[in-house]
DNA sequence: GTGTGTGCAAAACGTTTGCACTGGA
DNA sequence: TCCAGTGCAAACGTTTTGCACACAC
């Protein structure tokens, strides 16, 4: 954890910007929530918690600068909201997303399935792919399990 | 076209909804932009050329109306505004983006590349799929040509 | 002191809603 | 006379911005 925030330290001051205690503060609940996708708002409420003096727009402020230092990953799920996720250290974050339109929930596959496409991309269309987003909109096994169907 | 706005007219009646000229002419201003991805002010300021008297809101209630008739496709490619795009008869309208970070255009591959992976999730995670949504953000070809990189 | 970074409030943005009105069955 | 559909304006929720202040170098 400590060593985590560490290395976004360096991160940052790589690029002239400091690690202040709103930013930490940021940072650190980002790490205690890598599992979800939290919003602007939830990532504000939880720093709250922590600093309560802070402001939302140093919120934004921050997760836009993270963002472009590609500390977080900006996600849009089209439900109104942008979401941020720590960029896990490790590959390049290809992972995918299964949205549940039933429930709402959200599930990650962490392997990275279009690596052949991509290829494909760079040969065929001369396209070289940066990132990419693959999400699924479905039913989820959960809700499958408790319903019958109507879309 | 008439024939595709005669067509559009049936699936509207067919739930009890009545074309409009509103209607009409909204649906006019995506057919004869079927290769954009028009955003609903797009549309609104189109639609505005033939029917000056419309109301933004009626757009909106327009657009929202044809999504959930499966007519068009409400699209969002985190930039911020929704886009609409008219379903194609043929298929499940599954195709991908290529979206240029340099200059922002936006090209269609019509092929479906996932039909395999959809046949994973629903093996393997028990998710039905209904939809999916894959963008790859890039340089595109005419980009890469005219210039050096700094991504 | 000069700078970056901050909190607050106000603005901006895309979108939705309330409401009175219209125009066709 | 209904009642779906409309235009307008106001409300909404998220995000951005302006500005004066704070605090580190």
């Amino acid at each position: 954890m400590e060593a985590r925030i560490e290395k976004i330290k360096q991160q940052l001051q790589s690029q002239d910007y400091k690690l202040t205690p709103q930013r930490e503060a940021t940072v650190r609940v980002l790490l205690e929530n890598e599992e979800d996708h939290l919003s602007a708002e939830d990532v504000f409420m939880l720093v709250k918690e922590i600093a309560p003096e802070i402001g939302l727009a140093t919120v934004y402020r921050t997760l836009e600068l993270l963002s472009e230092l590609h500390v977080v990953e900006k996600l849009n799920f089209g439900d109104g909201v942008a979401r941020y996720d720590l960029r896990t250290d490790s590959s390049k974050h290809h992972h995918h997303h299964l949205i549940c339109v039933q429930c709402g929930s959200m599930e990650e596959i962490m392997e990275d399935w279009l690596i052949p496409l991509e290829e494909r991309l760079e040969q065929e269309y001369g396209f070289h792919v940066i990132d990419h987003r693959l999400d699924f909109q479905g039913i989820c096994r959960r809700c499958r399990e408790s319903r019958e169907s109507d879309e």
